[in-house]
DNA sequence: ATTTTTAGTCAACACTTGTACACTGAATTT
DNA sequence: AAATTCAGTGTACAAGTGTTGACTAAAAAT
């Protein structure tokens, strides 16, 4: 790559930074200025039109960014879990928890504008989380647990852990606004158990399950 | 109620009903100006002051009016399940989602803005959701199904629901703006399946449940 | 009948916003 | 060595923003 090229490659960089920056420092990515976004990469206004044709295509590259990070920290979250094979769920919770710790901005963004204003960064979040979706289920598929569990069902069962995750991973990251008697780590404790049950309830509904013959309602 | 103060409820309303209308326009709330609702609501700027303080202020009290309703329209949905005791899950599940489609506004407003920009509302509807956990939990007590299942089992199981019909409403609100190949009505008849069986997979868990007794993780 | 209260109006303010346009100067190509 | 490309700069403008303070007129209280 040219110098000339690496240089712009950091500015960009640089705006995308100052993006997920403003949108997760309590406001959303939609109330944030282009003028604000340039500021804060140490840009002129104008120079931002180098970059990005306006918001929204900045927007659908921070989306393009995230996904990509939080795709290889999920990875290598479920790699953990093959290698101890009878982990507790538990464990597996508060690892999930403490990675969004790692980076909690990524995950800030990407729930947080998943409903949001911008029709081009939702459009966006909903590929991927429809992507992370088939992932999931690919992976559970390969468990020694559910080899006998239809992949239809898999993919359900998928559905079903991505959206609870990320409202546990939101609540999680919201939990030191929430500041009642209990101290911090206490509310944290008692948000990994509250998770681990919802988690366990739901593999003991899987577990349970037979495709050819869907229960009585 | 005096004359006075009858006119000045219309107004008060004309606001928050033209910040519900505006922040649901595929935008979202903390994007919308004060001017502008005010301009929406037939008002001239100046006189928003006269009802609320700030838009934060505006933003909270919508959430109020947006849950009570909400909170009737969950009521009388559960009801009707209630009476026709073993109906089936798909039926309760597309009764759901017609019922959203009644009134589209509030459930965007309330899922939109849950992870949204403005710290007040947010809280406001966080509040909001533990309210709807806790009376859902409630309800299924209630249900001959459950009298078994201990009282912080059923929190967890309606934690879980809550959860995923916010996601599931969401996904059912923006389907039409997803335009693939598919019709609408083969879209929507596709989610309802969907959703159904990953609330099929929740009963499958919680009734095999044993809350004395955690299972092997 | 007179005074007080107050929802809504009007004009004005200091700012911020997105974007157009001409320009600069260093990196690149010719 | 000369010409070209182009990321970043500086100026400018029309449009929108939140909030102020003084004003109006109808309803309510005296």
């Amino acid at each position: 790559m040219s110098l000339r090229d690496e240089r712009k490659q950091q500015s960009r960089q640089a705006l995308m930074n100052a993006a997920l920056a403003l949108s997760t420092a309590g406001r959303s990515f939609s109330t944030i200025s282009l003028r604000e976004v340039a500021r804060e990469a140490g840009l002129v206004p104008t120079a931002f039109y180098r970059h990005f044709q306006d918001m929204e295509e900045l927007g659908s590259d921070v989306v393009d960014q995230v996904s990509i990070s939080l795709h290889h920290l999920l990875r290598s979250l479920r790699e953990g879990y093959g290698l101890e094979a009878p982990s507790k769920t538990e464990v597996s919770i508060e690892r999930f928890f403490r990675a969004i710790d790692a980076e909690p901005l990524n995950w800030e963004f990407l729930i947080g504008e998943r409903w949001g204003g911008s029709t081009a960064v939702r459009n966006a979040i909903g590929r991927e989380v429809r992507f992370f979706i088939d992932d999931l289920s690919q992976d559970l598929h390969k468990l020694p647990a559910f080899q006998n569990i239809a992949i239809d069902d898999l993919q359900i069962m998928a559905e079903i852990l991505i959206n609870l995750a990320l409202s546990w991973a939101m609540t999680w990251i919201n939990l030191p606004d929430a500041l009642d008697s209990a101290s911090l780590e206490q509310q944290q404790r008692q948000l990994i158990i509250r998770t681990t049950r919802q988690a366990q309830l739901l593999f003991r509904g899987i577990s349970n399950w037979q495709s050819d013959a869907p229960p009585v309602d």
